[in-house]
DNA sequence: TCTGGGGTCCTAGGACCC
DNA sequence: TCTGGGGTCCTAGGACCC
């Protein structure tokens, strides 16, 4: 543990619902919930206003309805987050080469990696960040911690959430940390808080009482070792710049279960194209075929196969999925089928059993066409849209062969709400993600 | 209409090898 | 003709994070 405090995590503000509100100016101020929207779905983020009814991320999204009807309910734009994302950590590297993105909407950011860090600068340079965050995205908040150490900087960036700032004086770490409760130490989640429970563990007071032994028999080797330490802020993990990816995989839940086979293996090549399409954008293969299966009862299974050489073909990426599934009882039906790859390399072995280039390059092709089609199989709410005469709006809803639309966007004053039929030839698909693939 | 999607890390048992 | 002890790889499952 370093003696000043120069280690920052940042924290996007409600991030998803956030970006929503910027680009939609009728939804500002007014509760927005991002999420899955369909039956099975769950909340991703809900905006402060949302929140105040009681809906949480994580949340099934039917309940999030019932604790917050007005609320507006969007299936997400992937593509706006990450961009949003993009220009903020390209600010934090401004300040500094050593930073750890941990997902779109948070980092570590290691203050003193350069040589002339000022400890008595940090508040300075915090808003000074803050501000610029706000400016460069058109108004998103971050709210900041300072400490040092990473497990304190996270703690501080909690306390004054949103849109604040809390930085943790060297030396007061452990008395600031006692008073709350374990689940505050990220890594404590709901089955570890059980475990402590149950020997009347609630605090951080509480778990520092513990011997080290008592907490490896309750919680395993690594796990009590590291919350023994991290009970006491006895934390120096490093800030590490980049990390290299170790799996790609993609899920899907349906909206009713399946248990046709033939329908199951369809679904299983397309998710065979897209693992394979991310890997080869980024230059990666893997040897480790994953078929995950979530059955009716929510009973989940992996089914797995390694190969001898890495690859990053559709063909065989299906061929694997499609033979671990063989060996299943699918009778009952599955809500929920994923096909992941692991044991990644940056190289690919030239493979004898694979498709060729031009065949795969095909495959290609018709994928990239199948993402770039602007007319969608579905309207979902939140999603841009453009109309020849009437310009850039969003979809409110959509449903009974109509679509509606509000006409607005991030540079213009709330706009009007007219409805489509949901073919009208004047209107097309913004390129945006989704949580429904 | 109970319970998302994309990741990381850890544990544990069996195979296999020296 | 009682049979150890590591290390590594593979598989499966689970906890946790945002």
């Amino acid at each position: 543990m370093r003696s000043t405090a120069s280690i920052m995590h940042l924290d996007l503000d409600a991030f998803f619902a956030s970006v929503e509100q910027r680009d939609k100016p009728s939804l500002r101020g007014k509760p927005v919930i991002v999420g899955g929207i369909g039956p099975r779905g769950v909340v991703a983020t809900a905006s402060y206003e949302a929140r105040v009814h009681g809906v949480r991320s994580a949340m099934r999204t039917a309940e999030a309805r019932a604790r917050c009807p007005h609320a507006a309910f969007l299936g997400g734009r992937f593509d706006a987050y990450r961009e949003a994302s993009r220009i903020v950590m390209e600010r934090l590297r401004q300040e500094s080469d050593l930073i750890e993105p941990l997902s779109l909407d948070e980092a570590f950011v290691d203050l003193a990696a350069g040589d002339d860090f000022d400890p008595g600068e940090v508040e300075r340079i915090v808003e000074k960040i803050r501000a610029d965050i706000t400016e460069l995205t058109g108004g998103l908040t971050a709210s900041v911690g300072v400490a040092s150490s990473k497990l304190m900087a996270k703690i501080a960036s909690e306390v004054n959430k949103p849109d604040g700032v809390f930085v943790i004086a060297p030396g007061t770490e452990a008395d600031v940390l006692a008073p709350m409760q374990a689940t505050a130490i990220p890594g404590v989640g709901p089955a570890t808080a059980e475990r402590l429970r149950r020997v009347g563990i609630s605090t951080v007071e509480e778990l520092r009482r513990q011997s080290e032994d008592e907490l490896v028999r309750l919680l395993g080797q690594a796990s009590g070792r590291s919350l023994f330490r991290l009970a006491r802020a006895d934390d120096d993990r490093p800030v590490v710049a980049s990390r290299e990816s170790k799996s790609v995989s993609v899920e899907d839940t349906f909206e009713q279960d399946i248990s046709d086979r033939l329908q199951l293996e369809t679904i299983i090549e397309r998710m065979a194209r897209n693992v394979s399409g991310r890997l080869r954008k980024s230059g990666l293969s893997g040897r480790t075929v994953t078929l995950k299966m979530r059955h009716h009862d929510f009973q989940t299974h992996t089914r797995s196969s390694t190969l001898p050489h890495p690859t990053d073909n559709a063909r065989t990426l299906a061929t694997i999925a499609r033979g671990l599934l063989a060996g299943e009882d699918i009778s009952n039906g599955l809500r929920l089928l994923g096909v992941g790859v692991s044991g990644l390399a940056d190289w690919v072995q030239e493979d004898l059993f694979s498709v060729d280039d031009d065949e795969q390059d095909i495959e290609d092709v018709e994928a990239a066409a199948d993402v770039q089609e602007d007319r969608p199989t579905r309207w979902y709410p939140g999603m841009d849209v453009h109309h020849e005469t009437h310009g850039d709006g969003w979809v409110w809803g959509s449903g009974l062969g109509r679509v509606t639309i509000r006409f607005e966007t991030r540079w213009t004053p709330p706009g009007p709400v007219l409805t489509f039929r949901t073919d009208d030839p004047a209107l097309s698909a913004g390129h945006t993600g989704t949580f429904q693939s």
